[in-house]
DNA sequence: CGATAGCATCGAAACGATTCGATCGAAACG
DNA sequence: CGTTTCGATCGAATCGTTTCGATGCTATCG
C-alpha cells in the first residue's frame, strides 16, 4: 500500500482511509488512490495485517463433530445453515471443526459447539484461556459459556402426557448416546411414565434404529408406545414395526422429535417440533454480541408437540 | 509475549523460539519462558500475528452453493468430509462459503470451487487479483485454476452402451440444471443415444425427480429406460413408475449416477459409481501443493459402472 | 477582523509475532 | 596454546495495516 500512496502521491495514512472510509477523504483523492491501486495491481488492504491490527479475524468456528455423521443428521442443517446466514450478513466466515483435531493455532474470533455427546472436548481450555467467546448449543455445562437450549425436557413431557391420555401405560424409549438433550428429554418423559423402558442406546439413524428396535422385540420386549429421540428413528421405528405385522397406530404409537420432513414414511409423525433455524440464528445472535464485548444472556427455546397419525389410542388388548 | 520473555529473563527472540521450536533453546530456558507464560496467563503466540509473519491465514476456503442445498446432496457429504480430514491434517482449516455473500476480506490461503450449476462465481476475480490458488472440482474452465474432474462423459457412456446392449431404443434422460458434469454426462449419453429425449431439468431430489418424470408421463412421453443424473433422481423416478404400476427393471429399465446409498429403494440401482472420497482428497492435495508453490496436474478420477437390478432386457411390446 | 470550527491530510506509533545476522562462550582440534 | 566450530542467545528489522494526535487550511461566526 506504501506504493499506492506515493504513486498517487498522498500519504500512507490517506491511502489507508481511502480504502477503509473510516474517515472522510475528498473524492479526488480518492480516485487518485484507486486508480494507483489499479495501475499497480494493488488489490486493497491486505487482509493478514488488517486482522493482526484490528485483533479479529472475522471468522468463527463451528464445532460440529465428525462432518459425515454431523450432517447426516436432518435435524442438524437447518441450524447451520441460519448460523451461517446471520454470520455471513455480519461479514464473518463459518470454519468447520471436526472433532479431534484441536484446530490450535487458528485465529478465531468466538466458537460455537453443536456437538451433541461430547463431554470432553480438547480446545475448550485454549479457548478460555485466550479469552474466545464460546456458545454452547445443547450441550453440557461450562464455565464462561453462553448457552442456547431447547425446551427438551417440557416437549418430551408433552409427548408422555399425550400418550397418557391416550391411555399408554407400556412406554419404551429409544435413546441416543448419552448427551445433555438426551437426558433432559429422558427426565421429561419419567416425569410422566416414570418406569419407562430403555431401549438402545443406538445412533439416530434409519438403520440403526430398525436394528435396535427389533433386536428388543426379539428379547421379548413389549410396550404399547415407543418414544424415539429423533424423527429418523421413529421412521425406522414405523417401517420396522410394519415388517413385523404391527399396524401404526392401531397396534404401536410412536413419537418422534425433531420436526423435520420424513420422507421414508408416508404418516405424519407425532412429534416434537423444534425450532431448528432459530436456534441456529439465537446461537449466531450471541456470537455477534459477545465479540461485541456485551453480555448475554442464556437463550431457551420453546417447542411445540405436533400430534400426527402416528399415535393413537392404546389397543383394547395387549 | 515481550512480558513473558522479560519475566522469564530472556529476550524476546528467544521466547519466540521457546513456543515456536523453530531453533534449538536450551531446555532449561525453554522451561522457564514456559514457566513464566503460565505464571503471566500467556496462552501462546497470537495467531493473528504469526498469520501476517508467515503470509498465511491457515484457511481454505470452500464454495459449496448454499449449504442447505448442497449437503442435501448425499454426494457432497463424502467429498466434504475428504477435503476436510485431508487438510485438518496439514492443520489448515475449512471455511465454508456459501454462495452470494462474497467473503471479501478473510484471509483465505486457496479455495476449492465444488458448485455444479454456478457458472459465473463472485469472488473468482478477486482471487486471481490477489493470486489465491484455486482447485476447481468438476466446474467450468477458468484460467489460472488447478481442475479435479471425474469421467462423467466416459461413464455416461458406460451406462447408455449397458441399455442399448439390452436393447434399449427409446431412451429419455432427467437431467440436472446445466452445469458442467450435467453437460458431459449428457454428451456422453448421446454418443450412444444421439436422440435421447430430455426431461426436466429438475433438481436432484427424490420428490422433484417423482414430480418431473410424473408430468412427463401424463404428457405422453414414453421410454423403455430413464437415465438419470443421480442415484436420488433415479430413486424418485423408480418410485413414481411404482406408483404408476410399472415393474422396475421388467417394464422400465432406470440407471443413476454416483454410486451412494439409496436407503428409499429395496433395490440396488444400475449406476456409475465415482470416487467421491478420492475427489475430496484429490482437492485437498492440489490446494496443499498449490499453497506450497508447486506447478499442479490438472486430475481426472476415473468411474465405474455397476449393474445392479434397476436395469434390464427392453420389454417385448412397448 | 480575530477567534473557532471543521475538514482533509500527514507522521508516527502501535498490533504481536518471526527471523536474519551478529555476538559470545565453550568445546574441539591440531 | 591459538584457532576454528558450534550452539545458545540477542538486537533489530520486518510483515502491512489502522488509528491517534497534530497540522494546516479554509469557512463560519460574532
Amino acid at each position: 500500500m506504501v506504493d499506492v500512496a506515493a504513486a498517487a502521491g498522498v500519504s500512507l495514512s490517506t491511502a489507508s482511509l481511502a480504502f477503509s472510509g473510516n474517515k472522510p477523504v475528498s473524492a479526488e483523492t480518492r480516485d487518485r488512490v484507486l486508480a494507483a491501486a489499479g495501475a499497480l495491481g494493488y488489490a486493497g488492504p491486505n487482509p493478514l495485517a488488517r486482522n493482526l491490527r484490528r485483533g479479529r479475524s472475522g471468522v468463527v468456528g463451528v464445532a460440529v463433530g465428525r462432518l459425515s455423521t454431523a450432517f447426516r443428521d436432518p435435524a442438524a442443517l437447518p441450524m447451520l445453515d441460519a448460523v451461517s446466514e446471520v454470520l455471513d450478513a455480519a461479514g464473518l466466515g463459518v470454519l468447520l471443526m471436526p472433532d479431534g483435531d484441536e484446530h490450535a493455532g487458528l485465529p478465531l474470533d468466538a466458537v460455537i459447539y453443536d456437538i451433541c455427546g461430547c463431554e470432553t472436548w480438547g480446545p475448550y481450555d485454549d479457548l478460555v484461556a485466550r479469552g474466545v467467546p464460546l456458545v454452547v448449543v445443547e450441550g453440557p455445562a461450562w464455565p464462561g459459556a453462553t448457552y442456547v437450549d431447547v425446551a427438551h425436557r417440557r416437549g418430551a413431557a408433552d409427548v408422555a402426557r399425550h400418550l397418557h391420555d391416550l391411555g399408554h401405560r407400556r412406554v419404551a424409549t429409544l435413546t441416543l448416546d448419552p448427551s445433555h438433550p438426551q437426558r433432559e428429554r429422558e427426565a421429561g418423559l419419567r416425569d410422566v411414565h416414570p418406569d419407562a423402558e430403555v431401549i438402545g442406546p443406538c445412533a439416530s439413524d434409519l438403520e440403526a434404529a430398525q436394528r435396535a428396535v427389533g433386536a428388543w422385540w426379539d428379547g421379548g420386549g413389549a410396550a404399547t408406545a415407543v418414544v424415539c429421540q429423533s424423527d429418523v428413528q421413529a421412521a425406522g421405528v414405523v417401517l420396522e414395526a410394519r415388517r413385523r405385522g404391527m399396524a401404526v397406530p392401531h397396534d404401536l404409537s410412536v413419537a418422534g422429535f425433531d420436526g423435520v420432513a420424513t420422507p421414508w414414511l408416508d404418516l405424519e409423525l407425532t412429534t416434537v417440533v423444534q425450532p431448528l433455524a432459530e436456534k441456529g440464528r439465537a446461537a449466531a445472535r450471541a456470537v455477534l454480541s459477545r465479540i461485541a464485548g456485551e453480555v448475554v444472556d442464556d437463550v431457551l427455546l420453546p417447542v411445540r408437540m405436533r400430534v400426527g397419525g402416528s399415535t393413537g389410542p392404546v389397543p383394547p388388548q395387549v
